[in-house]
DNA sequence: ATCTGTTTTCAAATATTACTGAAAACTCGA
DNA sequence: TCGAGTTTTCAGTAATATTTGAAAACAGAT
């Protein structure tokens, strides 16, 4: 192996270790972290054997976080023509990868929040007390905020990187 | 106890143990978040052992979250006069809320991955094969844009909140 | 200096989450 | 319909994270 290929796989192996462990403080789990740094940074989309034996998982490990990066639309499954297993594609595009993760966040830690805090600022609308009346105040005020933002989040999301980057120039 | 009193006393009970379950997915541990629950809805500031006695959990668990939710900024240390025990007290402002989580989740997941990014674009800038070209550029490319989100949530965080919401009817 | 109520620490116990390995269920070609 | 290659599932096991409980440290009050 050159020189050159030898330093290449330090620094990819590397990428994918540190991106495994900064997915553990993202709340992701350390595998999948691993499986799309190792999808993101490959010149060709690996199979399932691959990421196997690159990260010296199981087969039931790769599978399931393939699948769940699959369903967070991170990564494509790409079938080779007279191939009969399947590839995996990572989405490259930063700005992709962005909003992806944006709507996918918003979906499972913002949407499900306001939820509970429509349903407690409901419950305690008709409490006549003081008390009564400082927490509904408080649930209400965090359900406007936390929908104001989901909004915000949405119009970004639906942004263009080059509209993005403009207005970002504009306003800082 | 009052009707209304009990009432409130559900919902509350509610808000805290959805928002716990929520701070699971958000990756905060359970315990954290509906302390946080609790103080942003007491009202009165709790003592130590007020938060064991609601939540069912032990002095240590009690102890170590109240701290954790000091160091982040999400809640201060009351002493009153007369009293040796100390009480907490939540930030209730929904804008200060949002700027110290913002904050501290850019410290802790944006600025590691920054690092990384930016010392795997390092090692590999001299690599000179096809293959070491592109795993250089995806890096940069990583980096640069979680360098420009890194800059836009400090902007953000600095804002006032009217300046915020003018800013997004202005856009939006 | 000692006592008392309180905070802090931390090793051990428990609970939660992730992973393995092997078997079952597919899929397509012959 | 069968069989080889591949994907999917899942019970058991391993790894990680959280919580407890009890002891140590601390800070006034006497």
């Amino acid at each position: 192996m050159s020189e050159a290929t030898q330093q290449l796989k330090a620094a990819r192996d590397e990428f994918v270790a540190q991106w495994g462990a900064l997915g553990t403080q993202w709340g992701i789990n350390r595998t999948m972290a691993q499986i799309h740094a190792l999808l993101m940074t490959a010149p060709e989309p690996p199979s399932t054997d691959d990421v196997m034996e690159e990260l010296q998982i199981s087969r039931g490990n790769a599978h399931t976080n393939l699948k769940e990066l699959v369903a967070w639309g991170l990564v494509r499954v790409v079938v080779r023509k007279g191939e009969r297993r399947e590839f995996f594609e990572a989405e490259k595009d930063v700005w992709k990868i962005f909003t992806i993760v944006a709507r996918e966040r918003k979906r499972r830690e913002i949407d499900p929040a306001l939820e509970v805090l429509r349903r407690c600022a409901e419950e305690s609308q008709s409490i006549e007390t003081a008390e009564g009346r400082a927490f509904h105040d408080q649930m209400k005020q965090l359900g406007e905020f936390v929908e104001f933002a989901s909004r915000m989040a949405d119009k970004v999301s639906a942004m263009k990187y080059g509209f993005a980057l403009q207005m970002a120039s504009k306003f800082f």
